[in-house]
RNA sequence: GGGGGGAUAGCGAAGUGGCUAAACGCGGUUGACUGUAAAUCAACUCUCCCUGAGUUCGGCGGUUCGAAUCCGUCUCCCCCCA
């Protein structure tokens, strides 16, 4: 294992378009970027084996702050020697602090200025997360990038609410870097939020900026904006954040989303889209999307799509697919689950070639207009 | 040969006089899904010129203002006795 710290280095920068390519440096590995991450909240990529995610040429995957505190427990995985170990992943892990959960679990939480109380989902026992325990629990998971606990809030909210919710996040923000003992070998990114309020994005980002972080992340993207108002949020967020240090967009999956955030200067990408639509038995594919449970594809003998290099688009046909897939067989899932990881991955190794060779702006206007995403209210996939 | 039970939409199965074009499940069709409480959720699934109309509950014939529901009869299926 390579035992190198964090370290984030620019290697390009598209002369046509401005977007870049950078190499992250991490205890557990260097990965290319702009990358898509793939999202394995409870320690796995559901249905994918780290081998497979190796295959696909994944580099780094997410897990999970509060599913993990949960269920095993951050004792068990520390004991087992860490993330990597437990789940048999050499590469670099990041992991998602509890933040996403203050959103998703809404219902049953309450926030104040220490922290925030939440019902185990699983046996109704009241859970108190605050920004020092994410940074604790993220300590001993042990993942190379960890993330600040932040309130991931709701879109949309008022002006007021967001004010609130920002320098509550900045407070939380700066109570994370202080409780962090790990600092030589995981980098903790700070999460600019403020909703699609300009004032706030850049209130949020300069002050995390002033405290100084390995990395910074744009969040409380994909909550239920439009695609307009997720790239005012990106532009607002960036342009106060330094150049030199990665920026990951939180939860952004779509291929659409992904190609305007690398025009905009995005490093990092995740999203449980790919997986999840899989699951649900849609394909991403260079035909757009596919829903494998159409009647058409009952005879379609072809591939999912003959552009891609995946164990799915290589060995196994539409009309196969559909029937797991009507047949609730786990190797639909997988299969398709592969296919769209490997989908995205090679859709960020296309925009890194096309940066390195000038060329970024011209890619993504032909990958839009082959795709019509490039009409008013186009329909992302 | 005698006795009993049953036949409801693609399948299974409720319903036993009006609120029933007929619950529910399966199957089928189509959508959705963005830092994962999601192998989940939603809509539609007799026909049509579909915010309304038309034909249905094994067949035929009755009773009734009104029948999938009551009566007669026929056909088919299942069980028991001989």
């Amino acid at each position: 294992m390579n035992m190198e710290k964090f370290r984030f280095e620019i290697t390009h920068t598209c002369k046509q378009s401005g977007a870049r390519t950078g190499i992250l440096h991490t205890p557990h590995g260097s990965v290319l970027t702009p990358m898509f991450m793939p999202v394995g909240t409870l320690a796995t990529v559901k249905f994918v084996s780290p081998e497979e995610l190796t295959e696909i040429k994944a580099g780094v995957i997410l897990s999970n702050t509060y599913h993990l505190w949960l269920r095993p427990g951050a004792d068990i995985v520390k004991e087992a020697g860490g993330l990597h170990k437990f789940m048999n992943v050499e590469r670099p892990i990041l992991t998602d602090s509890g933040g996403f959960q203050v959103f998703s679990l809404s219902d049953t939480r309450k926030i104040n200025e220490e922290g925030v109380t939440f019902k185990n989902h699983l046996n109704g026992d009241t859970l108190f997360l605050t920004p020092e325990k994410s940074i604790q629990i993220q300590n001993d998971l042990g993942a190379d990038i960890i993330m600040s606990f932040d309130e991931c809030p709701p879109y949309p909210s008022t002006y007021d609410y967001m004010k609130n919710s920002v320098e509550r996040t900045l407070r939380w923000a700066k109570r994370g870097k202080d409780a962090h003992m790990r600092a030589d070998d995981q980098a903790l990114f700070g999460i600019v939020q403020g909703g699609e309020f300009e004032e706030l994005r850049a209130m949020s980002a300069r002050a995390l900026v002033e405290m100084d972080f390995p990395g910074y992340s744009i969040g409380g993207t994909s909550v239920g904006e439009t695609k307009e108002i997720m790239y005012k949020m990106i532009d607002y967020s960036i342009k106060y954040l330094p150049l030199e240090k990665p920026r990951y967009l939180m939860g952004v999956g779509s291929v659409d989303a992904i190609l305007e955030g690398v025009l905009r200067g995005v490093d990092m990408f995740d999203c449980v889209l790919p997986t999840r639509i899989a699951r649900h038995g849609t394909a991403m594919s260079s035909q757009g999307r596919i829903n494998i449970r159409n009647q058409k594809y009952e005879r379609d003998f072809t591939p999912l799509d003959p552009q891609c290099d995946c164990i799915t688009c290589k060995n196994y046909t539409k009309a196969y697919l559909k029937h797991l897939n009507k047949c609730n067989e786990g190797l639909g899932q997988r299969l398709l689950s592969i296919h769209n990881l490997r989908y995205l991955i090679h859709l960020t190794e296309q925009a890194r070639q096309a940066i390195l060779e000038d060329r970024f702006l011209d890619f993504k206007n032909e990958y839009f207009k082959l795709h019509h995403l490039d009409k008013p209210n186009a329909k992302g996939f």
